[in-house]
RNA sequence: GCCGAUGUAGCUCAGUUGGCCAGAGCAGCUGAUUUGUAAUCAGCCGGUCGGCGGUUCGAAUCCGUCCAUCGGCUCCA
């Protein structure tokens, strides 16, 4: 007798052993259908795999991220399935089901696969769905194993197989394809009903630089040829967010290939933007016991021999600037923190002064690799939001803690809500890799962690991410179209203090090494404004945004008016302009909401007799007039309330 | 750096298999219009068709190469 247990509670019994299809199907022939896998205890399993003692059974659909997951692996299956019948050459590596669909890295030889060819896979691949193709799974052992893909001659597979355990091997049949593979799958190709390409890219084999790189194939399907369509709009009105998109119409950055790629030009309006974010942060800071100073764009080479950085990144940066005197070499500033370490040493320390804050918005220069600029995310140039704090070892969770605090003000203030925290820690197998002493880390670790729990943060740790340094956290926000990127980051740091021979004298009248933490809450101006732009799709907070108001006015005979309701918004420190152009209100009002302007003035006889304004907002429509004091102080109280 | 794709006016895009002085809309300029909540009309200006080299009687179109951009991989102090 076995007993199934259902999420709700409820108990099947059964004779003999059971598959989660067979409890589905006594539920409902529907849900029998719908089913794409199940989670049987704690793993998750093809619903076609008997279960032969009591158990707790969760059942999967298209609803769930399992369910999905089976789908998409399958599909990727699906995918291998119709190239090995359209290329008999081609050997695979891995196929795995991600986020958003799935891809699989083929070496397809010496055939080049471009784009044309997608289609030709996906019509073979939604062929082979239609004639359900079951997934049958087999036990088989290592040496069964290698010598099957011996034959098949296919040496990824075979790498595979050499690094797993004997006993845990399992292979899936789909119609004539045979995989290396876990699972768990769909029970047949049937449900796979709209199926879409959508890219081909080089990926190196195990991730690994120096080895071959495969051809990958990435792909989504779905159960519904609508949902696949839904999809694919959803994408294209992602990319409506897109910052390069939204930074060329709203005249906000640019980028010229006489001055160098990677290297973003501020316009403008964006110069406002990032003045006023700046500005804002200054305001922060300066509340939290900052200091500001001002280093160099370049420096001594024998400054970063110090760091570190030459040896391990000079290679990697802009080329040495030379004088005119010989061995004289200078270099690009990569990071600000040498500098600051000098200034820390530019006068004795007592422990009565720590933590000592320094922050400037400090440029940096890096030499990306061509392959990996991406518009304001990643650049050649860019200006971090940098500040060090010196402080005793055992100041580090309170400063932690204040760091934390204004990077919250920053988000609330922004309206961030959507990021993720990563706390990274040492690798516990291999502790030689870092610097300091083991109870410095202990307590910093424990810091970081702690912190993150006070501020209930949503945060996972991975262990090994840690750099050689120090421990540090840092958020993580997604951009329009889902790709993940690091913006603030705070990190503890044994190195530099000890390199740069940081000190202070502690009230035992000895010289102490103080602990150093880099700190930069929005990362990079760049990055930060690029995720921010796509964040609110280009409608910027009030407090943030380069045009407040514009003034609209009827016809010319409003001019002189709209002269006054301008001179009067900017006495009270807001932001706007007038409209002149001959145009008719509607196209000025039309230009306006395009380019996201919150709030439109409209101006003509009746507003001039009252000493009125007709407001619009902007996504928002008419708001009606008000008295043209009243409309000041509403914006500016606006803006305290936002800023906080 | 690697794999794949793209590059035509400030912007968005047309330009069939190589063939007349390379087109459109928007923006800009000039003029007319003086306008009430998402595009007034007309005229004009604007392009070494990403750069360089080649094939050809002839190249935006074909080939090579370099650059930039886009989707990934790797990397990210």
């Amino acid at each position: 007798m076995i007993k199934i247990t259902l999420p709700d509670g409820s108990v099947k019994e059964y004779q003999e052993s059971v598959t989660a299809l067979d409890v589905a199907k006594e539920i409902s022939e529907g849900l029998a259908r719908n089913v794409l896998a199940a989670k049987v205890n704690d793993s998750v399993v093809d619903a076609t795999l008997p279960i032969t003692e009591d158990a707790d059974l969760t059942l999967f659909t298209w609803n769930d991220t399992e369910g999905k997951a089976a789908m998409w692996h399958s599909s990727a299956h699906l995918m291998a399935e119709a190239i090995e019948i359209l290329y008999p050459s081609a050997k695979f590596g891995i196929g795995p089901d991600i986020e958003r669909g799935f891809y699989y890295d083929i070496d397809f030889g010496e055939k080049d696969i471009v784009e044309a060819d997608l289609k030709n896979i996906e019509k073979k691949m939604l062929e082979l769905a239609k004639q359900k193709q079951t997934f049958e799974r087999s036990m088989i052992s290592k040496q069964d194993a290698l010598d099957f893909f011996t034959k098949k001659d296919d040496e990824y597979k075979m790498e595979l197989v050499n690094d797993l355990e004997d006993g845990e091997i399992s292979l899936y049949k789909c119609g004539d394809f045979v995989d290396l593979c876990r699972g768990p799958h769909i029970p047949h190709t049937g449900g796979i009903k709209a199926i879409k390409l959508t890219s081909i890219a080089g990926a190196y084999w195990r991730g690994d630089e120096k080895r071959k790189q495969l051809t990958r194939i990435y792909g989504i399907t779905f159960p519904k040829k609508k949902e696949l369509t839904e999809y694919l709009e959803l994408l294209e009105e992602a990319k409506k967010r897109d910052h390069r998109k939204l930074g060329k119409e709203l005249e906000l950055f640019t980028f010229s290939q006489k001055v160098g790629a990677g290297l973003p030009l501020w316009l403008p309006k964006g110069a406002i933007l990032r003045e006023n974010l700046e500005n804002f942060l200054k305001k922060v800071q300066k509340e939290a016991g900052y200091q500001p100073v001002i280093t160099p764009h370049i420096g001594d080479v024998n400054l970063y021999k110090t760091s570190g950085h030459y040896q391990k990144y000079g290679e990697d940066s802009f080329r040495t600037i030379t004088t005119p005197v010989e061995n004289e070499e200078y270099f690009l500033k990569p990071m600000n923190c040498p500098h600051h370490c000098e200034i820390y040493n530019a006068k004795p320390h007592s422990y009565k002064d720590l933590p000592v804050r320094y922050a400037e918005f400090g440029t940096v220069y890096r030499y990306e690799k061509s392959g990996e600029l991406h518009g304001l995310t990643r650049v050649r140039g860019f200006t971090q939001d940098d500040a060090h704090i010196f402080c005793a070892p055992d100041q580090v969770k309170d400063e932690f803690k204040s760091v934390m605090d204004i990077v919250m003000k920053i988000f609330t203030a922004l309206d961030f809500k959507d990021f993720t925290t990563q706390i990274s820690l040492r690798d516990p197998n291999t502790p030689e890799k870092y610097i300091g002493s083991d109870e410095n880390w202990e307590k910093a670790e424990n810091a970081i962690i702690e912190v993150a729990k006070e501020q209930k943060l949503d945060y996972k740790i991975e262990y090994g991410e840690a750099a050689f340094y120090g421990p540090k956290m840092d958020f993580m926000v997604r951009d329009a179209i889902g790709r993940s990127w690091q913006l603030g980051t705070i990190q503890v740091d044994y190195n530099l203090p000890e390199r740069f021979e940081l000190e202070y004298v502690g009230s035992d009248n000895e010289k102490h090494r103080p602990v150093m933490i880099h700190r930069a809450p929005f990362g990079s101006l760049e990055r930060f404004i690029a995720v921010l732009i796509e964040h609110c799709a280009g409608k910027f907070p009030l407090w943030l945004t380069p045009e407040q108001v514009i003034i609209l006015p009827i016809s010319e005979k409003y001019q002189k008016y709209s002269e006054k309701v301008l001179s009067l918004l900017k006495k009270n420190d807001i932001r706007a302009e007038i409209d002149a152009r001959s145009e008719k209100t509607g196209r000025k009002i039309r230009d306006a909401e395009l380019k996201r302007i919150p709030y439109m003035l409209i101006v003509g006889e009746k507003e001039e007799a009252d000493g009125t304004v007709s407001v619009r907002q902007q996504g928002e429509g008419d708001k009606g007039s008000m008295q043209l004091e009243e409309f000041a102080k509403l914006i500016n109280d606006e803006v305290i309330k936002m800023m906080g």
